[in-house]
Formats: structure tokens, C-alpha cells, sequence
DNA sequence: ATACTATATGAGTGAAAGCGAATATAGTAA
DNA sequence: TTACTATATTCGCTTTCACTCATATAGTAT
């Protein structure tokens, strides 16, 4: 995995807001799109970045593709741990998609909830 | 501070080649430019877009600008320290360029002596 | 098979970034 | 004053990036 490629990845606030919540949880591309409202291609171009970079990992399931943190560059790159857990939450966006992930992780709701435009 | 424009500002091999070096040593732009073997044009745009995301500030002294690391960003962002000590010298070219600061600081020549094109 | 859905990708656009060459600036030296 | 020097900045060019809109793909459901 190449240093300059994560730096560059890294250097993107929406990119930084889906590090955010894919670091507290695995999430699909929709619900990515909805918690924090950016649209579809947008979404799945910055997912892909992200993949290339090293930074996160998926697996597909059925219909739907689950983007993690991939922990193996966290080991490979030590800084990045101090990194997630220590500048991300200074972003206010960033906070603010927590709140929204909350949300939406204790109110039960699947993604199909959200395609149907339910609020939680 | 802007995390996103430190980040952006360590998402390019030269920029992370001068950091390198100055956090092993102040250095005038022209040392800077003989030690990476890289045009004056370059160097001072580098360093100028060092200076403004707050990574690493000067001082004039008579003709000469001498950069060095801002320290203060290195409390603010404690993801920087570890980076700074972990990964540049994962980086081939960083390694190298320690070996030339290490000589010409040894040689005791200052930068006038760069110019003159004198080895160390 | 057809219809549908989640995601990825292509094409086009405007903004940003990086570079080399040339020029400007500001301060030193004589 | 003039000449010189270290550094910054402008110009023109090329590449990369983020975005939107539209379309393709691949798998599910019927």
C-alpha cells in the first residue's frame, strides 16, 4: 500500500466523513448515501478511492455492498489509528454523521427503511 | 489549522521529502534545493504550501529564509508525531536525502558552498 | 424470460494542482 | 547610487480531481 496514495485519499473531507462512520460500523453504500446525504455516484466514487487506498475493504452480500475500515492498514500505518480517533471528531460534520448513525443503528431500521424515506 | 489542507499538504513525495529533512535540521531554501536535487521554483512553492497548512514556518535572516517544522502543529495534531517518526522513512527517496543532510552538515560547508557546486 | 434494484462507470465540466521558464521583489554588498 | 543574490511570484501548460447526469452491470425477484 503506497503512503502517498492514503495521504492523498485522506485529503478529502467527504472521504474523512465516510472513514468516520465506517470506523464505528460496517455500512452499505445506500446507507452511506443517505446518512450523509451525498448522492449515489458521488458515494460509490469516494468508496472506491477509499478501496484503492488501502483504507477500507468490502464484501458483497446479496443485493448490497458492506464497506468496512480495513484494520490491516491500521496495522501497517500506525499513525492512522491515532489519526481516527483523535482528528475526525474535530470535524463537525463528522460528529454529526455520528449523531445521525446513532440514530439510525438504535432505531432498528435496515436500509430499505431509508430508500422508502422513513425518518428516524 | 485546517486538517484537511495538512492532509493535502502530505499527499506529495516532495513535500514529505522536505518535511524529512526538517525535522532533522532548519534549513535555507537553497540548501533545500541541493540537498533534493530540485528546482528553486519548486522548493519555494512547497515550502510555501508547508507554510500555509501550518506544518512547518520560517525566519529571515539576512539574505537567507530558513524553514523549519512548526512545532505547535505537531501538539495540535498528535497524529503527526507518529507520522512524522513512522512512515517517511518508509520512503526510499527520505532515506536517501537523510544520508546527504548527514554528510553536508558533517562537512561543515554552508549553503554558499552548495552553490559554488562543491561536494560533500 | 422480464422487471427491478444496488452499485459502478462513462462522459463532460470546472476547479485545483504541479511543473518549468521567466520575471519580480527585497534585501545585501560595493 | 548600481550590481548582485536569495527567494517569491507570474505565466502558460498539462494533469488530476471532484462533481453531476446519464448509462451500464450484475444480481434478485417474479
Amino acid at each position: 500500500m503506497d503512503l502517498i496514495q492514503i495521504m492523498k485519499a485522506l485529503g478529502d473531507e467527504t472521504r474523512l466523513r465516510i472513514l468516520n462512520i465506517l470506523s464505528k460500523s460496517e455500512l452499505c453504500v445506500c446507507e452511506i448515501e443517505k446518512l450523509m446525504e451525498i448522492n449515489q455516484s458521488n458515494a460509490s466514487r469516494h468508496l472506491n478511492k477509499l478501496t484503492s487506498s488501502g483504507l477500507i475493504k468490502y464484501e458483497k452480500r446479496a443485493l448490497y455492498v458492506y464497506y468496512k475500515i480495513n484494520k490491516d492498514i491500521l496495522d501497517e500505518f500506525s499513525f492512522l489509528r491515532v489519526f481516527l480517533s483523535t482528528e475526525l471528531n474535530k470535524i463537525e460534520k463528522c460528529r454529526a454523521d455520528l449523531t445521525k448513525l446513532v440514530d439510525y443503528k438504535s432505531s432498528g431500521m435496515s436500509c430499505d427503511d431509508l430508500k422508502v424515506g422513513k425518518r428516524c
